[in-house]
DNA sequence: GGGGGAAGGACCA
DNA sequence: TTCCTGGTCCTTCCCCC
């Protein structure tokens, strides 16, 4: 990119995701696109980081090729037998009985907006911004505009583009039409986006004696009929291979490809990788320059170098595009398995701004986890600086937590960790969810109450045993009694610990006590037993495994007036509901301690800073954090979330 | 040595 | 002057048991 070796075209080599082809852009004068982009990025932040980047896949591809040229005479034939093998194996697994069609809407946004607005019809046109835009007409693609690609290089390939901006209800509302007609064909189809859908439809045919191709037209001619937009149709033996097709003749077009082992092969045999869905940039720059794979066929030639150099799982995959398998089942209903929230803005390193666009970005994702009843108990922080280097940071707590406050105050915590800097994106994402999503309000209360209810003692000792429930604030510890007794009894301990030192301890609990010159003592580790030392209240707890009540507060456990009848709620249990009693006791007690913990954050912010700048804390922290390859200037996460030694 | 958390990266739409 | 957003999966590193 742009280096001596380019001579006087240094832009030839300038490779961004926006100058691969795609559909629409045959015919388009790639050097001209090639230059104009490599003229407008050439000194920007942005260039420089791709820059960097490639040069990362270059070191990548030069430890590739010093490995390959260390397997000697005797490695091959071992790597070769294993793929063999392996290519048997996926052989053996080939599924021809399957009919899967992939339907792709033809640059959907755009067709969305031409078709409310005749207007913009014939005219090259992209929905976005000057700043990104998410999709281009075909007109547009013409002059190598595409999605993905700032608007300010689109608008200088095409100085005539008109720019809409976008609207997700508008392209919500049309891709439910078309999924009413995708069901028709499928009610389990598998939808990917708002464009794009996977449908088996082999029972259609069956059912109706049609060929995947009559198929194909029918529900092209349907969506056409019921939504006014054209999409695209591939159909094959497996949802790989339909994907490919689907692509072949864009727009407004159908590929089908038979249910027969040759046909399969003689399609893949001559297919680019690059054509693969899962086979990126990256991957195929790797395969291209170290092992000179172009097309799928060659993966097959080459399986002893991918056995040799990769992973089980990597060859497996590649192996599996060279035979052209691919899935052929439906998938289970997927569960969510993150949420996030991120925003780009203009580079700023003042820390009240970040921390108020912080609370902003909470909110949104506080609003959209309620909105799907969702509580998780992973934050991570994403950060994208002005140069573009990107970094995550993650805590995993012992509880799950779903609003705007808590989810602020850990996210502060991680962003402080990491100031000064100068940032251009924030994001949160919330993972590790609740099993049951529409549970009670607090989701510690359930926790507790399983363990109770369900009396699995085993269970219970041993996440006992290897997990503390240690929360930040409010901890809820469940302990079994001296397993000498042997009489299987579980006692409830509620501890109460500091906001600082326990919030990302995953095994045993560590206390971290702040001394009034800010100096960091670390402290025990705590299994079972643990004393607990908390200067700033100048409070001294002590926990030994049997029920105890250690809050701060001044509240009392809930008694039973008349003998049954709750203190505080007024709810009725006789004497006899002995475990129903004891976790109702144990709810009030999780309520109490939850009402203190708001108070008791804003009561130790001021600390915790002041311990986070402790000369100590360096010195503690563990070094787990990975080593920049960047080699930027990188505050370790344990800095600031510090952890004391293992006790002997 | 294996399990699992954290961090980073690839990829997709 | 200006280069997105939201999601999944995989790999690597490292700590702890």
């Amino acid at each position: 990119m742009g280096t001596t070796s380019d001579g006087d075209r240094p832009w030839q080599s300038y490779h961004t995701a926006y100058t691969n082809a795609k559909a629409g852009m045959e015919g388009v004068d790639k050097e001209k696109v090639q230059r104009i982009i490599y003229e407008m990025s050439k000194g920007s932040k942005y260039f420089e980081n791709e820059k960097r980047k490639e040069a990362y896949i270059r070191q990548k591809v030069e430890n590739l090729r010093a490995q390959c040229a260390k397997l000697t005479d005797k490695d091959m034939p071992h790597f070769q037998e294993v793929a063999n093998k392996k290519i048997l194996e996926l052989e053996a697994s080939r599924e021809l009985s399957k009919i899967w069609l992939h339907t792709d809407m033809d640059a959907f946004y755009a067709a969305v907006e031409t078709l409310e607005n005749p207007s913009l019809k014939g005219k090259p046109m992209a929905v976005g911004s000057m700043s990104m835009i998410c999709t281009a007409n075909y007109e547009a693609r013409k002059f190598g505009v595409r999605a993905a690609m700032p608007g300010f290089i689109a608008h200088k390939l095409c100085p005539d583009l008109v720019f809409v901006p976008t609207n997700f209800e508008k392209y919500t509302y049309y891709s439910e039409l078309t999924r009413k007609v995708f069901r028709r064909y499928d009610s389990d189809f598998i939808a990917t986006s708002l464009d794009e859908a996977y449908l088996n439809i082999t029972e259609y045919c069956n059912e109706r004696g049609l060929s995947g191709e009559e198929v194909a037209a029918e529900l092209r001619n349907n969506v056409y009929e019921e939504t006014g937009l054209t999409c695209s149709v591939g159909v094959a033996p497996n949802r790989l291979l339909a994907k490919v097709c689907s692509d072949i003749n864009k727009p407004n077009g159908q590929y089908i490809l038979p249910n027969d082992r040759k046909a399969v092969m003689t399609f893949i045999s001559s297919l680019p990788i690059r054509k693969i869905g899962g086979i990126g940039k990256v991957t195929e720059t790797i395969l291209k320059d170290v092992l000179g794979i172009n097309t799928c066929e060659e993966l097959l030639q080459k399986g002893a170098f991918l056995c040799a150099l990769f992973s089980h799982c990597s060859t497996d995959f590649f192996l599996s595009v060279g035979l052209g398998l691919g899935r052929t089942d439906t998938p289970e209903h997927k569960l969510r398995k993150s949420i996030s929230s991120e925003r780009t803005f203009s580079s700023t390193g003042d820390e009240p701004l970040l921390l108020q666009k912080l609370a902003d970005i909470a909110e949104t994702l506080s609003n959209d986890m309620q909105k799907e009843c969702i509580w998780g108990r992973t934050l991570t922080l994403k950060l994208k600086t002005a140069s573009f280097e990107v970094r995550t940071r993650a805590v995993s707590l012992q509880k799950f937590i779903q609003s705007k406050e808590e989810i602020l105050t850990y996210a502060s915590k991680l962003l402080k960790a990491e100031l000064p800097l100068s940032l251009r994106l924030m994001g949160l994402r919330m993972s590790q969810f609740r099993d049951d999503k529409c549970g009670p309000l607090d989701p510690r209360q359930k926790t507790l109450a399983s363990f109770v209810v369900s009396g699995d003692v085993t269970a219970s000792a041993t996440f006992s045993d290897k997990h503390q429930i240690c929360d930040a604030q409010t901890d809820l510890s469940v302990h079994r009694e001296s397993s000498a007794s042997n009489d299987d009894k579980i006692s409830l301990s509620y501890e109460k610990n500091d906001v600082l030192a326990s919030d990302q301890l995953s095994c045993g609990l560590r206390y971290a006590s702040t001394s009034a010159d800010g100096i960091e003592n670390m402290g025990n580790e705590c299994s079972g037993k643990c004393d607990y030392v908390e200067t700033e209240n100048e409070m001294i707890r002590n926990f030994s495994g049997h029920k105890t009540i250690a809050a701060s507060s001044q509240k009392t456990e809930p008694s039973w007036v008349d003998g049954y009848i709750c203190s505080i709620c007024g709810i009725e249990m006789p004497p006899s509901f002995i475990e129903e009693r004891q976790e109702h006791s144990d709810y009030h007690l999780a309520e109490m301690l939850q009402e203190e913990e708001s108070v008791y954050v804003t009561e130790h912010l001021t600390q915790e800073r002041s311990v986070r700048k402790a000369p100590q804390a360096k010195e503690n922290a563990r070094k787990k954090q990975k080593t920049s390859p960047k080699g930027g200037k990188h505050i370790p996460i344990d800095a600031f979330f510090i952890k004391g030694k293992k006790s002997l």
